[in-house]
DNA sequence: ACAAAAGTGTTTGGAGTACACCCATGA
DNA sequence: TCATGGGTGTACTCCAAACACTTTTGT
């Protein structure tokens, strides 16, 4: 990251990559390891990075998770814009800034995409000395990350529930292949905040074309075993 | 606009200013004349401006409308960014940012609003050496504008109607401050491009706490004269 | 047999939609 | 008196919300 051509300095993208764990809304951030004076200093940041020149900005958004979790494809939206002069203010975050990019760092305008991937798939999480965690999303409104960042998750988990109002097949991208309605219900409730009905959330998923029964159930519950489902794209 | 250390040359705002006169929805456009090689070419671009440096990207688009209406307190809201490097390849786009701005410019991010306005309010357009007109929104998308304009446009409508199913009560922005329940359904018609009926308009704005009658009616009028109502931004 | 979660219908209220006639005013 | 838009009510449909019991399975 070295070349000053090929970085623009001036702009970054972040994303604010959510999953379900099947009980929790958890949402991807990045040990960020701070030497400051000769102490090391620990917190947690979004997966971003300053755009490349000639890139466009949901290619670089795009390329932040590729690089990340090596998955392509990524349903990613892009949200909001954060340019507040101060949001690059605290001398912590300058300095990381300056060690990482190699780059003069003077302020950097920040464009924000919400992302969903299923937690299931076996990451490859690559990023270079430095490793990332799922983090349920209500621990993180108490802990202090880097730059903005609290604010930006904030405005994202808006983002992904005004969006589904729209275009609530969205919610297939944070489950697994085959799923419950039991899963889908409780991942509805966690996005939403609230406790649904479990009749009428049948009801209503039982009116989406895009929902398919499949021929089997779950295994290894302690209970009457549930049927299994799963998303068609194409009935969308 | 010449000194380097004040502007940042590598983040815009653009507003997408909305208007209606009674009839159309309207959008304010700059007039843009450039000088190629001895023949003048003129067209049209959005009221915008390169961000200065410590400005918050809300505080420059506020700025840009400020300057070019003279009105304060205008509501405004950012929906998009547009950072294609190619945005900025148009020659004669170029030509004009480096003439205008007296900067060396690679490429662009823009950052884009909306705001909605009052057309009835005598507005005192200020661009320098430029001058602002209200174009019918549906002429516009047979025009050629500067950059990628017309699509910031396009979704800076989208923009809107998804507001306004959240946040009806911002339709009264575009309305003077006295009007008839005519004049909100033919803005809300245009606005959603739809024809909604007499009858069921009537009831659903008549549930709405903070549309006030007033013991006036229209005047001037070659019929019966309509009640006039107000909006109580108290009761929203 | 028991614990634990799966699965299943009916009723009610509110919101949206379709639809037609008389009224007030100025010309 | 006529032309123009203003103002008004009812019936139907659809969706959301409230609400409780039986079934299946593993231990």
């Amino acid at each position: 990251m070295s070349n000053e051509n090929l970085y623009n300095p001036h702009i970054s993208v972040d994303c604010v990559v959510f999953g379900f764990d099947g009980e929790k809304l958890k949402v991807l951030l990045i040990e960020r390891s701070i030497d400051e004076q000769n102490e090391l200093y620990n917190d947690k940041k979004l997966p971003g990075s300053i755009i490349l020149n000639n890139e466009d900005l949901d290619e670089a958004a795009s390329r932040v998770l590729t690089e990340l979790t090596g998955l392509k494809n990524i349903y990613l939206s892009q949200f909001q814009s954060f340019g507040n002069p101060n949001r690059t203010s605290n001398p912590r975050d300058l300095l990381w800034l300056e060690r990482t990019t190699q780059l003069k760092i003077e302020r950097i305008v920040t464009v924000a995409y919400t992302a969903l991937i299923k937690i299931d798939r076996k990451l490859i999480f690559n990023a270079t000395d430095s490793s990332a965690n799922w983090y349920d999303i209500k621990e993180i409104a108490k802990m202090q990350l880097a730059f903005d960042h609290n604010q930006i998750i904030e405005k994202g988990l808006e983002h992904i529930r005004h969006q589904l109002k729209v275009e609530p097949h969205l919610l297939f991208e944070l489950l697994p292949k085959k799923f419950t309605i039991s899963q889908l219900r409780i991942l509805h409730d966690v996005v939403h905040q609230i406790r649904s009905d479990v009749r009428n959330f049948q009801k209503k998923v039982s009116q989406m074309p895009y929902l398919l029964i499949l021929d089997e159930v779950e295994e290894g519950v302690p209970h009457r075993a549930a049927r299994l489902y799963k998303f068609d794209k194409k009935r969308t």
